[in-house]
DNA sequence: AAGAGCGGCAACCGCGCTACC
DNA sequence: CGGTAGCGCGGTTGCCGCTCT
């Protein structure tokens, strides 16, 4: 049995939208604002189009404060890093880039960045077929939420991610050694009735990633207690629990897109401890330091902290990886070795819910 | 000059999640 | 508590312009 279609197919308009549309929709939100429903907003609006489709371009292009054009070195090496990381979680790679949609993103990723970084490893591809080698440069397996897993993707180490860093390295002449970036997701909490995050409120604890000892983000239990990795603003080095979050709020005015995440349930550890999986490093630690970059703001909007201080605090707010570290992670048939609490597990997945996913080893495709 | 191939991007599609009834 | 509507996301497709042969 089939889902019901969220709109009449016959009777919208599919394809390009045309300025009049634009404007009508334009127009309408500007006036009404979306009233919460996307589903009639097309017939409120005067649009023969889906609701999805509205939001789509409403999205992606007509509301105020989207960039197109050109992405910035700093944006091409903030979008590696978080792909790197967390792989093609657009809409949270975008939250990073004020103004950049996730579409774009994704777009720009697939058609050029993605180009840029494997140039000088990977020979080109003899036949090019539109549109279905894109994915060729995988993302690493990402502890996902059961909306998007990895687990059945082919386990053949095809592009070391350390190549993969040395190219962007090169590529922009600068080093990954003092900068590589670890992502850096803010969140907001349900126990927390406005936007704005302490995030020091969050539990964090300690753990290693191959050499690098992550210690500086939070760690929440969604309710069903299980236990997740979340990627996450600096915090304080205590531990708690609290309730789950998983939504993507906006900023009233302009609409982009403020995450908060919660990404894998973890198994309780052999102590029964609670599980997660930081990122940072040995030097980096609780550190703080000079304030963050432009783009960075959409998160301090949210995460706001009394030193004026970003998250991470230090000069790359985003947290530090010496790029041996990388490769030392890729090295080894890609295996990371990760210690949680102390206790040493030979692959980042191996504490994973093995209900949920079958996958025990991360690799870099 | 023409057609095939390629690149870029807007838009669509399907599905998981969640709030609501 | 199950069913459903709506939202949001990532993957995919279609179209169009440019380049190459």
């Amino acid at each position: 049995m089939g889902r019901a279609p969220c709109c009449d197919k016959a009777n919208v308009k599919k394809g390009p939208w045309s300025p009049e549309e634009d404007s009508k929709l334009k127009e309408y939100i500007e006036k009404q604002g979306t009233g919460g429903n996307w589903i009639a907003l097309p017939q409120k609006a005067g649009l023969k189009r889906c609701g999805k489709s509205c939001r789509l371009r409403w999205l992606n292009y007509l509301r105020p404060n989207i960039k197109h054009g050109e992405f910035s070195d700093e944006e091409d090496r903030i979008i590696c890093s978080l792909f790197a990381s967390i792989g093609s979680r657009w809409s949270i790679i975008a939250a990073q880039l004020p103004g950049r949609t996730d579409n774009d993103i994704k777009n720009y990723w697939n058609t050029k960045l993605k180009k840029k970084l494997m140039g000088m490893h990977m020979a080109p591809p003899s036949h090019h077929h539109h549109h279905h080698q894109r994915n060729s440069l995988k993302p690493p397996p990402f502890p996902s939420s059961s909306h998007h897993n990895y687990q059945n993707q082919p386990l053949i180490p095809s592009q070391p991610l350390s190549s993969l860093f040395k190219d962007l390295s090169s590529t922009y002449n600068r080093s990954f050694s003092s900068g590589f970036e670890i992502p850096h997701l803010s969140m907001t909490s349900n126990n927390f009735s406005n936007s704005t995050t302490n995030s020091s409120l969050f539990p964090t604890q300690e753990c290693l990633v191959g050499s690098m000892q992550y210690n500086n983000y939070p760690v929440k239990k969604n309710s069903n207690q299980n236990n997740l990795l979340m990627f996450g603003s600096e915090g304080s080095c205590s531990t708690s629990s609290d309730g789950s979050c998983n939504q993507i709020s906006y900023d009233r005015e302009s609409n982009i897109k403020q995450e908060e995440m919660v990404f894998q349930s973890f198994d309780q550890d052999q102590n029964n401890q609670p599980m997660m999986l930081n990122y940072g490093n040995n030097n980096s630690g609780c550190s703080t330091g000079s304030a963050g970059h432009d783009h960075h703001h959409v998160i301090n909007q949210w995460c706001e902290r009394p030193d004026g201080f970003d998250h991470l605090g230090a000069e790359n707010t985003l947290g530090y990886c010496d790029l041996e570290d990388v490769k030392q992670l890729i090295s080894g048939g890609n295996n990371l070795n990760i210690s949680v609490n102390g206790s040493k597990s030979n692959s980042l997945f191996s504490n994973v819910d093995e209900n949920k996913t079958e996958e025990k080893v991360m690799y870099f495709y």
